[in-house]
DNA sequence: ATTAATCCCTGGAGGC
DNA sequence: TGCCTCCAGGGATTAA
């Protein structure tokens, strides 16, 4: 073991997936489910698609506070939808941000009255949609099934995996299913014994039935551990967490795999950031050319 | 239609 | 210590 792989440990800090935002939908659920929204605000010159249609939120009732993958989905009284996401770095809540404000909802119908939203690296959205139209988020209106809705089978997933691709990059479409991001898709794989550049079309159905397992024991525990986490975050500034802890593979460059002691290697496949273990995770063949 | 590559944006980390 | 450069990544957009 070496010690960039030592400090690669240490490195890992909680990122919005879904546990993250499940979490955050289940707190906001009983602040602003039946509020009226009196006037929602951008608090910064921010421009294009990220920011739309905020002005037409006024009046309007939250009717409910959903999730859909990573993204919050709340549907208003006239049809609209409210839609947010966190990005890398978005957070919300009734305490004015000192730093990176970019919207502010006034509220009616709570004693807290003031939705915050804030985020540093400007990669969130906040945006009303006229008429629940998504059409203008292609990752949301083409999203695969909730892994943790009854309707999540291996076999649908297996068919979701129908694609040259590599299976990290097909995960990260959010087609087969919705709501992983990097740091999960590397250790679902690192749990499966999947190698990342495997193209996704040559996941059997053996495979995919153990990853679809994976998936849902994975971001069930981690909806109990993030729930602990967020909580934390509420009264203490600058939280770490216990989240590395239970990391296998992503983070984890040259410190030995928990299974096998190889060192975790790291690559990028998709621009993004890798880890496997090249042990565990055999290599796939080259596709044969026709 | 499918897939790959670019870009956005900022703070933190490491180098010197 | 302080400046500089590099890096991280979800998803829209553009290119092939």
């Amino acid at each position: 073991m070496n010690l960039e792989g030592l400090q690669a440990v240490r490195y890992c800090r909680p990122m919005p997936e879904l546990p993250e935002v499940e979490t955050i939908r289940r707190q906001l659920e009983p602040w602003l489910d039946g509020c009226v929204i009196k006037k929602a605000q951008l608090e910064d010159a921010l421009d294009g698609p990220k920011y739309a249609h905020l002005d037409r939120a006024t009046g309007q009732q939250i009717l409910a506070v959903g999730r859909r993958g990573k993204f919050l989905v709340l549907p208003l009284s006239r049809g609209d939808e409210l839609i947010i996401h966190l990005g890398m770095t978005g957070s919300l809540g009734p305490e004015r941000p000192t730093e990176h404000l970019r919207v502010s909802v006034q509220l009616d119908g709570h004693d807290r009255d003031v939705l915050y939203f804030r985020d540093i690296r400007r990669f969130g959205r906040f945006l009303v949609l006229p008429g629940g139209d998504r059409s203008g988020l292609p990752t949301l209106s083409q999203m695969g099934p909730e892994p943790l809705d009854e309707d999540f089978t291996g076999e649908v997933l297996w068919h979701g995996l129908r694609s040259r691709t590599s299976i990290k990059a097909r995960l990260h479409s959010q087609k087969p299913v919705a709501g992983l991001g990097n740091i999960y898709i590397d250790e679902v794989l690192w749990s499966t014994q999947i190698h990342p550049l495997l193209p996704a079309d040559k996941v059997t159905r053996n495979q995919a039935t153990s990853l679809r397992h994976a998936v849902v024991q994975l971001l069930k525990k981690a909806i109990e551990r993030q729930g602990t986490t967020l909580r934390d975050y509420r009264t203490i500034t600058g939280v770490e967490g216990d989240f590395g802890d239970s990391l296998n593979a992503y983070g984890r460059a040259g410190a030995p795999c928990p299974r096998c002691c190889t060192p975790i290697m790291r690559i990028v496949v998709a621009q993004r950031g890798t880890h496997f273990c090249p042990q565990c995770q055999p290599e796939p063949r080259k596709r044969r050319r026709r």
